[in-house]
Parts: C-alpha cells; sequence; structure tokens
DNA sequence: TCCCCTTGCGCGTTCCTACGC
DNA sequence: CGCGTAGGAACGCGCAAGGGG
C-alpha cells in the first residue's frame, strides 16, 4: 500500500489516522489509493502494537431464553460500533464453571473490558478473574461492591403501574407477583406499596411460587378471583403473569379491562401485543442499559470516569395501550 | 514467563502447544510455570504471526425480536468454543447499508470465515464484500448459489404436523397461513398439500395478510368458523397464530382440543408453554443449524469441505404438549 | 550422532526519532 | 527553524534453521 502510494509507511499511517505532520494533497493521495486498493488496517496488528484491542467482551448467563438480553446487546452495539468498538459476545447458559472459562478466553484475546449481564436482576458475584479489568455489571449488583453496575429501578417500575391504574379511578388493586424474593421483585412490591399508602389505599400483594410464568399467573389470578372478588384492577410481576390473569378472567367472564384492568411488566412484545386486549405494561430499558454499559466501560478504559457513579439506576417507562379503563361502576 | 521457567521463549511456545522437540520433564515444568503465573497466549500476537485469527464473524439481521436467532448463536457459539474459535456477533436490524459496514469491519478483524444468518427462511443476497472468504448461510439460500447453506427443512415440518393430526383420527384438517409467499410458508403448506393428498384427504388452506403473529391467527380462525365450521383440527404456521386460534376458540366457547385440535410451529415457549392447553408444535432446529454452520465453516476454512452439500436441510422434531386429541364423536 | 533447546526473523501496525529542504 | 517525510524499533508469538552437550 505504502509502495503504491510512492510513500513511507509511516505517512500512510499518519495521513489514514490523520495525525502527524502530513501535507493535505499527500493525505489526499494516500486516501485515494486507500480506497482504491479497497485497503483496510489490519486492526489485529493495531491492536498487537498499540496494547489497544478496541474488543469488549459481552458475558451473559442468558442469550437464548428471552429476547431481552438481545436488546440489551443490540443496545451495547450500536454504542459500540459508534466508538469504533467490537464486541465479542458469550453465553454461560448460567455453567459458572464455564463462565470462568470464557471469560479467559475473552482475556486471552486482550479485550479491553468486559460487560458482565445478567437476565435477572440480581446480586452477582463476580468472578475473580476479571479483577482489575475494567468492568460494568448490566441487571446485576456487585456483592462485593467492587464493579460499578447498571439497572433498572425496579421501585419506580412499581410506582408509575400503580400511579397509572390510581390515575384511572381504580381503588382496589392487588400486586400478583412471586414467593421467591429478588430485587426485581421486592422492588416492584414496594414501590406498589409505598404509591397505595402514600394515597391512602392498601390492596393485597398475591405471591405465588415458581417462574413468573402464565402458569404462575393463573395461579395467582385464581386465588385472587377467590379471596378478593371486588379487585378492579392488577398489577402483574410481568407480562406472561399477566397473559394468565388473562386466561383465567376469560374463562371466569370477566371482561378486560371493563371488568378488570390488568398491567403488566416487561413489554414483552409476543406477549403484550398478542394478547386482547392489547396489554398496558412498564418496558425494562434494555437497550438503554447496553448503550450506557459500553459508554461508561469505554470511559473507565480511557481513564476518565473516575466520578461516575458505582450504581446507575435507570427509569422505565409505561406503554399505555388497551388493558386498563376506569373501574365498573358500583 | 520464560525468564521465569529458565527456558528460551520458543521452547515456551514448543510446550505450551505440545510441538517441537521438547523433554516431558521441560514441558510439565513450563505448563505448572504457567498455571501459576496465569499465564494465557497473547492470542492477538498468535493470531498476527500465524495468518489465522480464530475469529468467526456471525452476522445476523436481527438478533432481539425473538430468541430464535439467540438459540442460533448459543449453538454456534458451543460449536466454536468445542473448535476454540471465538464468534463476533453484529445485528444489522434490516439496515443493508450497516451491514456492508459491519461486514468490513468484521474482515478487518481478520475473521477467518463468517456466518450469515437471517431471522427467517429466505433466498438472501450475499453481500459481494464477502466475495472469496469462507461463509455459510443459515436460515437462507444464496440467490446466486455460491455460498452454501443450512436451513430447517420446511416441507417436512408441514408433513409432521400434518401426519400427527391425521394419525389422531381427525379427517377435516385446516391449514392457517399467510398470504404472503417465502420459503417457510411456501414448505410447510406443500408439506401439509402432500400429506393429506397422500392420505385420500383435502383440507382447505386459510390466508391471511400481514405477518404472523396473534392478530394474523385471530383473523384466520375467525374466517375458518365462518367458512368451514366442520373442521376438527388446524396446523398453524407458528405459534403466535396458535395464539390467535386458542383466543377465537375460547370466545367461540370451544374447547381445545376436546372440540378443536391445534399445532404450532416454532417452540416460542413463552407461547408453546404459557397457553392453556399447552400447546402441541414442531420445533425449529435452531441451535442445532448454529452448531452445523460453525463446524462446516471450520471444515471449509481449513479446506477439507470440497465435498460438503451446498444445501444442508435439517429435520424438525414434533413436539406433543397438549392441544391436540382425537376428534369429537359425530 | 542424536536429542533438546536456542537464536533470529517476520507478521502489520504504531510511535519515537531523525533528516532534509 | 518549521514543516513534511522517512527510518527503525517494538508489540508477542510461531517457525526454520542452527548449535551445544
Amino acid at each position: 500500500m505504502a509502495r503504491q502510494a510512492g510513500v513511507s509507511v509511516t505517512t500512510v499511517s499518519h495521513a489514514l489516522n490523520d495525525r502527524g505532520q502530513v501535507s493535505a494533497a499527500t493525505r489526499e493521495h494516500v486516501k485515494r489509493i486507500a480506497g482504491e486498493l479497497g485497503y483496510a488496517p489490519n486492526r489485529i496488528a493495531s491492536a498487537l502494537r498499540s496494547q489497544r484491542s478496541r474488543l469488549i467482551g459481552f458475558v451473559s448467563d442468558e442469550i437464548a431464553a428471552t429476547p431481552f438480553s438481545g436488546r440489551v446487546i443490540t443496545g451495547a452495539q450500536d454504542a459500540a460500533s459508534e466508538l469504533g468498538l467490537m464486541l465479542m459476545v458469550v453465553d454461560s447458559a448460567r455453567d459458572d464453571g464455564l463462565e470462568e472459562r470464557q471469560i479467559e478466553t475473552l482475556l486471552a484475546q486482550q479485550v479491553d473490558g468486559v460487560v458482565y449481564a445478567r437476565m435477572f436482576h440480581q446480586l452477582a458475584d463476580v468472578p475473580a478473574t476479571l479483577g482489575a479489568h475494567p468492568t460494568m455489571l448490566v441487571d446485576a449488583v456487585d456483592r462485593a461492591g467492587a464493579q460499578p453496575s447498571i439497572v433498572p429501578d425496579e421501585v419506580q417500575i412499581g410506582r408509575i403501574a400503580t400511579e397509572h391504574l390510581i390515575e384511572a379511578g381504580h381503588r382496589q388493586i392487588a400486586h400478583l407477583t412471586l414467593e421467591q424474593p429478588g430485587m426485581a421483585r421486592d422492588g416492584r412490591e414496594a414501590g406498589f406499596l409505598a404509591t397505595m399508602r402514600e394515597c391512602g389505599l392498601t390492596g393485597p400483594v398475591i405471591r405465588v411460587p415458581g417462574i413468573g410464568d402464565a402458569v404462575a399467573g393463573r395461579r395467582a389470578a385464581t386465588e385472587l378471583l377467590r379471596r378478593h372478588p371486588q379487585i378492579t384492577a392488577v398489577l402483574c410481576f410481568n407480562d406472561q403473569m399477566a397473559m394468565g390473569v388473562y386466561q383465567v378472567a376469560q374463562a371466569a367472564g370477566l371482561r378486560i379491562p371493563q371488568q378488570l384492568s390488568v398491567v403488566g411488566v416487561d413489554d414483552f412484545w409476543p406477549i403484550s401485543e398478542g394478547l386482547d386486549p392489547v396489554l398496558t405494561t412498564v418496558a425494562l430499558p434494555h437497550y438503554a442499559m447496553g448503550r450506557l454499559a459500553i459508554t461508561r466501560l469505554e470511559a473507565l478504559i480511557t481513564g476518565q470516569a473516575d466520578a461516575a457513579p458505582r450504581e446507575a439506576r435507570l427509569a422505565c417507562e409505561l406503554v399505555r395501550r388497551a388493558s386498563v379503563t376506569a373501574p365498573p361502576a358500583p
């Protein structure tokens, strides 16, 4: 390439990277030749020399079970491409040993930093292997408190959903959630209870065992109808549980939203847009978390991030669809 | 590392790679020291020297909308890790210009080969940039016929689903599908019609506009009940359309499976396991396609794959759940 | 003579220093 | 003396050929 342009290798490097002292004419010339030759710098050699691979490891415990991690990855990738970075994604399928090996592989690839993402908001033990490497947790908080993290604001989720139901006129509101404690469950429930209390209301919290799927939703809804038939609105832990509520309501001849308003959490579109009527739900900021993880990580890597907060708590948005309306006249 | 072990750099290289003439004692010694030091070879330097990055580009048009591509990636990653390869995943969000740039970035990273995956089985125009680089298409066939591909056997999907309904005793079977032609739609419909014909049966094919979501399923089911009320079983284009059928059936007071048997395609678990009763469906071989793509690609790269077929058509499996039973007695 | 190990070069960059007008 | 260009070392590894006991 240098030979073809009739200049030295150094000049080519300077010209293409807009660095050093090169005349405008030479710069132009070199760039034209590069275009003609279809020359693209070998990033591997560049990484070797500059000690900066511009590679970021993305460690997930699960990328296939739901599309959520996909959206985190999409956000991370968009930010990465703007910063000239490349993502190397690995999925440990919740196998800690495998995860450790994957991280070692990533470090051998000389990644500049690592995004450590979990599928469900949790307290996580960051593998010691990551040690002093720049790291950013997503949807998880470091139990040791050493690494910075980015998480959704679970309390705010419970708040905006509950506020929406109250504004619609509801006074008899229940929260259908999980027995199993967790950052998501605890936060959403706290947001629900706090908002109810502040409005001078009380409402039952129905907790069911298992994971938050449609089966759990059916179980919770069945219990609700038996014990609290006067309820006019429910806030579900997630969209899948809302799906279970729809099934029980329809079987019981309860019309949604005329006789029962329903709010979910996740905005898991095959469900939220597939249910009839379409589901009002709180969307989790997966894309934004992915983006922020990369921008913060890049700042960490280049050493400008000393002032960055240890934990970013991202606000979530209510997606208004058709499953909430005013309560039936008594 | 070499200094620490008291030998030359070359000996370390030979010892760790089990190559060259090194005594067993030295080999052991070197490996122990490597373990103690937590030494891991710099893959970047290795790649630069060997002209083999052991990196594979994974180009997808969509990784977040559904978990399907996630399972392809998981399969690809598992195979890659067994072969000592690493995946670099990019998502073009169906933007051809962006995709072209992403492929150039991957090539600048010196990837050894590229998996070009599409979300919905289609005839694809492979970007010219990929040119002579080893490439493997997944869920897509190269229009130009230049690159090898891996796809699900759509006809077989239609066949096994239809056979299952016929074996359960059904004679009045309908196929609910899309207006929009496509490899998936055409193949599944062909499999349905061929199987029906071979069994001496005929059944209506209801085609609806739009994409295959729950709305389309409701529309198709509504039309079916109006025009063919005698039908006892339906094969849906996918699980989301089956969800629409459930909604219409429940509203019409039709019990599934006692009065109407339903089969879907995809095994999209939030739906197939969330519906009540759980849905019998045909699972697409996403994981297997991802695995095969990497093993075939590696063979291509190392030049052993001249005999490999241009197109691999993978069989799919029926997942029996609770939405199919014998037809009601007349 | 043979085994075991070492020296030396090159992969494609980047960066520091040097040089000439 | 400024600016524009060139030379050369180094990044960490792999391979060919060479050398010591």
